[in-house]
DNA sequence: TCAGACTTCCTACAGTCTTTAGGATTTCAC
DNA sequence: GTGAAATCCTAAAGACTGTAGGAAGTCTGA
């Protein structure tokens, strides 16, 4: 019998992409194993569960994000810079709803302490440097920069901007304005 | 054979508060029927399927929510009603973790037209009365109002403002007082 | 080269959950 | 009370997870 020659790696990538396709919450196991055309059985010597498959996708997707974000914020500051990184994960979970919504998975506090989500907050923290906050403001405007582009692409992609006049794209250039506006004038009162 | 008294709305029910102690996604059906000490098979006399069991506690989540943000809401304007209804979403999420999982569910088009989410529209509208927008500015500032809460709260469930420094019962209101600001200030350039 | 040792893949099986079919029992309305 | 409807059941099939133990490739070193 000729093997299909897995690794770790193969697998995840192949899980990451089948949650593009069908949703990270029809990712299983049993899926993957039809897709390598293998048993079941078999991919246990790559992955050690289920949920070790999604932690490992969700992973992923943060590397990926991370990557993609620092390259965009190269070189960039101010609004440049915050309309870069939140268009990094607009446009990422556009193209990859799946690894999407596997970024989101709640990690356990070893694992999340280990992961790149620590360059995300590092990614949105360097952007304010372009302003002028300090501690503990600048840590209040991080957690403001980071739910407006959480919620907007979860809204978005939850069909929440659908059926109603402007469009989600318009929309999304004012947020950022907004954004940017509230960030050079603040502190606000 | 002494019947359970079951019934659609029980049955519901019981699921969303089983959501709230053991998380919205170990909400099944056999785990109810264990509960109602009844066989699997009898809840599908009240429940069409699983997916019907979902959608149903979302739509249970999505009326109380509403319903407490009317309350909520009633007689305040301004920052008071801004801050009001943040405040419903956030606490709501953290006394009823399984069942604000649960109101985040993606419903058809169909289910989703006919479901409260079309009140909760209404409510964030209501509060941009108080500022002087006009459209298509007032939509924006929906969407950017309805971002930071969604975001805000699911970033803060899912544990990414515990390790460090302000907490973020602070974050939260300084929040509140940007957001404030920022509507006050629209349009901004 | 070839004998371990290791890795990869397999069969077999047990446990859980979902869903349907069809039958029995309880309850309600007339 | 009797017939209809609602409630609950047994039975069974199909899907997924996970474990145990075995066979067949693959690699390494003498």
């Amino acid at each position: 019998m000729a093997r299909a020659g897995l690794n770790s790696e193969r697998v995840v990538l192949a899980g990451a992409e089948l949650a593009d396709e069908v949703g990270f919450d029809q990712v299983t196991i049993s899926a993957l194993a039809r897709h390598f055309d293998v048993k079941v059985a078999s991919l246990y010597s790559h992955v050690q569960s289920s949920h070790d498959l999604s932690t490992r996708i969700a992973l992923l997707a943060l590397d990926e994000l991370a990557d993609l974000g620092a390259a965009a914020l190269a070189g960039r500051s101010g609004k440049d810079a915050l309309s870069a990184l939140g268009n990094v994960y607009r446009d990422y979970a556009r193209q990859h709803p799946g690894r999407y919504a596997a970024a989101q998975l709640r990690l356990d506090p070893e694992t999340a302490a280990a992961s790149a989500g620590v360059r995300h907050a590092q990614m949105t923290r360097a952007i304010l440097r372009g302003y002028d906050l300090t501690e503990p403001e600048q840590t209040h405007a991080v957690r403001l920069v980071g739910s407006v582009f959480r919620g907007y692409v979860d809204l978005e992609m939850g069909g929440g901007f659908d059926h109603s006049a402007p469009d989600s794209q318009e929309s999304w250039l004012r947020v950022l304005e907004a954004l940017d506006a509230l960030l050079r004038n603040w502190p606000v009162t």
